[in-house]
DNA sequence: GTTGTTTTGGAACGATCAGTTCAAAACCAT
DNA sequence: ATGGTTTTGAACTGATCGTTCCAAAACAAC
């Protein structure tokens, strides 16, 4: 009966998060989001609520491409083959770099964080499966004496995820690729769980995510 | 013959720093710089600029309150005591904490990055002096073999401005000062510049400062 | 008090923002 | 082709932004 929508919400979502994802929120103007997402105003509208909205359904998505990387990490990996896992698209030459502008889910963090205490509640929520991830690789690995028994899990965790919000922030001033290399090596060997060449390309597969 | 400024210039400047500081300067708006810094409209225009010039001398004011500590840093601090007089403000329970929002250079430097190519620039300028200030301290320290000698100065300083940024970061979700403690105690200990408790309170008498 | 200069408050401007409205175009079913 | 429904583009709204402008108030010097 009626005409049909000529786009696809997904792709949609989709276009949206990249432009938030370089850009931030309050950056962001709904004319470069209809240019990006090729829709028309009444379309973004009527489909998708307001910006605020098209955001959230934006960083929703960021989460759920990461969940199952997430899961393996959580269930399955060492803490040398996750944290590489994790990492690899950052300093591995012969991987295309993700985007420049970091973590999103950090990004937001830091945009929301005293400004806008909705979003950042979700963003914080959304963060935090993240750390239980590698919470629980930890958790495994002490377990099997596969890292530093000095440190608890949670501690582990803290610290992982320091290292990556830093290499984050770093790589917003232009940090090369071998010199991530080298913070990540260094910190593989201060929490005890080096591993050998070998066992280090097993997950590679990995390694063209998204972001 | 005229009648005389009601107000002091650089105590405006340093209202609307924390001002730029605690919100970031995009979401600050010229009524809120207003109130914190009471001023009238046409006076504060008349003597600074506008909004733009007035963020430069404020992110510039925090930068040369920042110097006399680098400078102590770079000619002759051990990396331990650097360390810790840089970021003891961050997990010592005695002392009050600087302001929850972390490090007004890196907040610019992530807020202009790809949005104000001018601002960001000045923001990396700044940020640099105290890079090299950290690296100078470990140039030193490497030749006095004070530090792990497998890695460079140029390196350590990566390291540790990683771990500042990876803490900046982790401030925001509401990290305790016990996690931050732990987190600095980890580097330290992992570069290998272990300091024993006498010399660790040598310098404490820079943790007034004001940020 | 008068004169000369500067500060001051408030009105107003133009630009830009997110969001709304609506008639016309596009499409499917018959 | 026609009718019924939805999408679409463009004009518009109201709010807010940074900024300008100017007459009146405030002050110092005489």
């Amino acid at each position: 009966m009626a005409r049909p929508q000529e786009f696809n919400k997904e792709k949609v979502i989709e276009a949206s998060m990249r432009l938030f994802w370089r850009q931030g929120y309050n950056v962001t103007n709904m004319t470069q989001l209809l240019n990006c997402t090729q829709l028309s105003r009444s379309s973004l509208y009527s489909s998708f609520g307001d910006k605020r909205q098209l955001f959230i359904e934006s960083i929703s998505l960021y989460a759920q491409k990461l969940a199952p990387m997430l899961d393996i990490i959580s269930k399955s990996l060492t803490p040398a083959e996750a944290i590489h896992l994790y990492l690899r698209p950052f300093y591995d030459e012969d991987l295309p770099s993700p985007q420049e502008n970091g973590c999103f889910l950090l990004n937001s963090l830091i945009e929301f964080d005293d400004v806008d205490d909705e979003l950042y509640q979700l963003t914080l929520e959304l963060i935090s499966v993240k750390h239980e991830a590698f919470k629980n690789c930890f958790s495994r690995a002490l377990k099997q004496g596969q890292v530093d028994s000095r440190y608890t899990a949670e501690e582990l965790s803290l610290m992982f995820s320091t290292l990556n919000s830093g290499i984050h922030v770093k790589r917003r001033t232009g940090i090369s690729k071998k010199s991530i290399k080298m913070l990540v090596n260094f910190f593989v060997r201060s929490i005890g769980c080096e591993v050998t060449k070998s066992s280090d390309d097993s997950v590679s597969s990995f390694s063209d995510r998204s972001h």
